[in-house]
DNA sequence: AGCACGCCGACT
DNA sequence: GTCGGCGTGCTC
């Protein structure tokens, strides 16, 4: 009999967007026993009061040994919407790029999707004020909360001007003034919409005719309102009354009084903020013979392979190739990701795919609101949206059914995540999500990684070349200015070789496009004292403060701190401060004094805070408004500009001296883009490199547009020095404000990992920048060799770590690994 | 991560 | 003596 009574306890395994070392075991009221499933959201209290939302992990009905099960509090969701698929990528990511599950899903998941609690700080309705002495810091705090009933800790913070005002809350918690609540913050807020409609009295045609003849002539702009919502929407169906009344220029109050009156209803409709702008003219996709030999090439090498490199020189059309691709993906009802850079995200590229393939395009753009994330998380996942373009995030969303993911500018490093945690590459993480759906990987690029060109010898990819510029666009010619026998002769004025001057000058007489790329922002990077040699430093990062002549301030890069400009050496009282370097600010400058006719423009991170700024800059070279662009890398991604005759590398030097071992690498594939923009249909661009190495083999590689050499005697020195695709990578930074402990905590850290890898560790070293945010850095490197088992070597380390955090003296030191850094 | 608890210095 | 700082440990 008692079995009749009895129900089976059920547990679950819950995942927390937290950096927790594991799953917490909550318990599942009976009434819900029937709903849960793995993959499902719950919210769940952790800890004593904070309430967050989980993932279902696990199902299990043994109870846990040890402890009591907190009950869930509800189930979120009614279908599962983190798949098996995601959570073994999830659990892929975070074993892999040695972090917590709940950190990847924290990354993952918008924020619409992942409730939390806030504290809210109420006021008894009946409270009697009057009668309780407050101290000032509490008066304030109270009169708020007379006129808004509730708010925030962080308001109250506010409020009272101080950091912790925990004990100002329980001050007036013991006068019984005020009561603490959990609130759940709705994270999502769909957008609504008020539409009229006739009302169900005045729907026919009689009685709307009865309506105008009382109107006439008494009511002129009530009935005026109504003949044109007639005529408009005879089925009467409803219309946007923001947009009807501001269209028709109609009277607000003539609407209102026609609702008043029971004439019209006014309602409110839910609508999608993501809306397309409906099917556009759809272009051909014609490809060129060289494409379409690429496209078949790709179509046999998916045969034996899952990831082909597509290697296109800059403006071979790469982009058709994708498009044929796609299209075909599409025509199997299979998703398509393609992935680019964040700032190649740019107008030109989105248009072009849309023009392609019109509303089943949908663009995953990091300055997207929280709401409209979310809404497209729920395309994606429904199916709606059959292509995405995406930067690196665009792993993380929840695809049905991939069957194509397209990494563009493979090569780019801002593909790897470095903050926060998960320090994922989306590159490699895509190869393995496609593995998970079964999806093919295309890899393009003009000059590909060191890494996937290994790949492509060690036959893991597949490689498919595109030589040619197409429809006749002609590759550039190169010319190398050595910057040291223009210093001896003293020919340049400032960074300007009477070469790259004159060849300006020519091109602005010829009335064609000049780009200058220089890789520093604002005025000078330093700037030093004519005696002393002493020059202004971040007080929180071991860095010199750049000067900014337009906002007149000394900057941070790192941390942001700024003061003003400084004119007295306080090391030596001298007066006199000397510039060292040149940033974009101070290029443009001295432009203007060469050349004061041409019209100057500049693209950098300065220039381009907001989304227009970008966008007009770039529009203004293109119609020709602007003769010389000056610009960072920025200027370096997938933009083309028809009338641009001259590029100039003002001081290839600095990228090349960068102390990593990817300074070569990055240097080649940084001068052939910015080199490829000089793509012009009818005569030669012409491309000046600016060194005091001209012998440098980078450069000679880049000038003959001999990515192979490059590749091969790149290969080499990586080979020698043991460095990747030869050896992994794992970088470990240990962080503290202290200098001593930081030194001494990297030396245990060393210790116990030496323990077991040896030699494979490099360091602990000071890095090249040793402070940042007044946090000392120590770091130290471990290569490990093909010979090695990876994730052992990881597991281990993972050890090392937990075990390190276990050292009290230890404790506040922030350990940080990044895996392939 | 966020929070409570507990231990120490600087002020009424 | 108390307030407020931060270091430490715990969360199913």
């Amino acid at each position: 009999l008692s079995d009749l009574f009895e129900y089976t306890a059920i547990y679950i395994e819950v995942l927390l967007p937290l950096p927790l070392a594991k799953e917490y075991t909550y318990r599942v009221p009976q009434e819900l026993n029937d709903e849960i499933d793995v993959g499902k959201r719950v919210v769940v209290q952790f800890g004593k009061k904070k309430i967050y939302s989980g993932v279902i992990l696990s199902i299990s009905e043994r109870p846990p040994e040890g402890y009591q099960a907190k009950y869930i509090l509800a189930i979120i969701d009614s279908f599962p919407i983190i798949s098996d698929k995601m959570l073994s990528f999830w659990r892929w990511i975070a074993e892999y790029y040695m972090c917590k599950l709940g950190e990847v899903m924290n990354n993952a998941l918008p924020a619409a999707l992942k409730l939390q609690s806030q504290s809210k700080i109420n006021l008894y309705p009946d409270a009697n004020t009057a009668d309780v002495l407050l101290d000032k810091f509490e008066e304030p705090i109270i009169e708020k909360l007379k006129l808004v009933g509730s708010i925030s800790i962080d308001e109250a913070d506010e409020i009272s001007g101080r950091k912790n005002t925990y004990k100002l809350i329980h001050s007036l918690y013991e006068k019984g003034l005020i009561y603490i609540e959990e609130e759940l913050l709705e994270r999502y807020k769909p957008k609504v919409k008020k539409f009229l409609k006739r009302s169900e009295a005045f729907s026919t045609e009689q009685a709307m005719q009865e309506l105008f003849t009382s109107l006439d002539g008494k009511a002129t702009l009530q009935l005026h309102v109504l003949m044109k919502l007639v005529s408009l929407d005879k089925n009467n169906e409803g219309v946007d009354k923001n947009k009807f009344v501001k269209k028709h220029g109609l009277s607000p109050s003539s609407v209102s009084t026609l609702v008043k009156n029971g004439v019209l209803d006014l309602y409110e409709k839910q609508v999608e903020r993501i809306v397309y702008k409906g099917r556009q003219e759809l272009a051909e996709n014609e490809l060129t013979n060289d494409q379409e030999e690429a496209y078949d090439q790709i179509k046999t090498n998916f045969e034996e392979q899952d990831v082909v490199l597509l290697q296109g020189i800059t403006s071979s059309g790469k982009t058709h190739v994708y498009i044929k691709l796609m299209e075909e993906a599409l025509a199997l009802n299979k998703q398509v990701l393609y992935l680019l850079p964040e700032i190649s995200l740019t107008t030109q590229l989105i248009r072009r795919i849309q023009t392609y393939f019109g509303d089943q395009v949908l663009v995953n753009h990091s300055r997207f609101n929280n709401n409209e994330r979310y809404e497209i998380w729920q395309k994606v996942k429904n199916r709606e949206a059959t292509i995405v373009l995406a930067p690196r995030s665009g792993i993380f969303l929840p695809f049905q059914e991939l069957g194509l993911i397209i990494v563009d500018e493979e090569h780019e490093n801002s593909y790897k995540q470095s903050e926060p945690s998960p320090r994922y590459h989306a590159r490699d993480s895509a190869i393995v999500l496609a593995h998970k759906h079964k999806a093919k990987v295309v890899l393009g690029s003009a000059t590909p990684s060191v890494e996937s060109m290994n790949n492509v010898r060690n036959e893991k990819f597949g490689l498919v070349l595109l030589k040619n510029r197409y429809s006749g666009v002609k590759l550039p010619e190169f010319r190398v200015v050595d910057m040291r026998q223009e210093k001896k002769r003293k020919l340049n004025k400032g960074l300007f070789s009477s070469e790259l001057i004159s060849e300006i000058k020519q091109s602005l007489n010829q009335k064609e496009q000049v780009i200058l790329f220089q890789n520093r922002k604002g005025y000078v990077p330093i700037t030093e004292c004519n005696e002393c040699a002493w020059s202004p430093r971040c007080i929180h990062c071991d860095i010199t403060l750049t000067y900014y002549r337009k906002e007149n301030c000394l900057r941070c890069h790192f941390c942001g701190y700024n003061i003003k400009p400084i004119s007295l050496c306080p090391a030596c009282g001298n007066t006199a401060m000397r510039m060292i370097g040149y940033g974009t600010e101070r290029v443009e400058e001295e432009l203007k004094l060469i050349v004061p006719e041409a019209r100057i423009d500049r693209l950098d991170y300065q220039s381009t805070r907001t989304k227009t700024a970008f966008e007009k800059i770039i529009t203004d070279f293109e119609n020709r408004d602007t003769d010389v662009l000056i610009g960072t890398q920025m200027i370096t991604k997938g933009l083309d500009f028809e009338n641009l005759r001259l590029v100039g590398i003002l001081d290839a030097d600095h990228s090349l001296n960068f102390p990593d071992f990817r300074a070569a690498e990055r240097s080649f594939q940084l001068f052939t883009q910015v080199a490829g923009r000089a793509g012009r249909r009818n005569n030669q661009g012409l491309v000046m490199i600016q060194t005091s190495r001209p012998e440098n083999p980078v450069i000679q590689h880049v000038v003959k547009h001999e990515y192979n050499d490059f590749f091969e005697e790149e290969i080499q020195e990586r080979e020698k020095f043991n460095y990747p695709p030869f050896a992994r990578l794992i970088k470990m930074s240990l962080m503290h404000k202290d200098y001593e402990l930081t030194e001494k905590a990297g030396d245990m850290m060393a210790m116990l990992i030496r323990e077991k890898v040896g030699d494979m560790l490099l360091g602990p070293e000071e890095p090249y920048v040793s402070k940042i945010r007044g946090r000392f850095i120590r770091q130290m490197m471990i290569k490990i060799t093909p010979d090695q088992n990876l994730k052992a070597v990881k597991h281990f380390v993972g050890d090392m770590v937990f075990q390190f955090k276990g050292i009290k003296e230890y404790k506040q030191v922030r350990v940080v690994v990044d895996v392939d850094p």
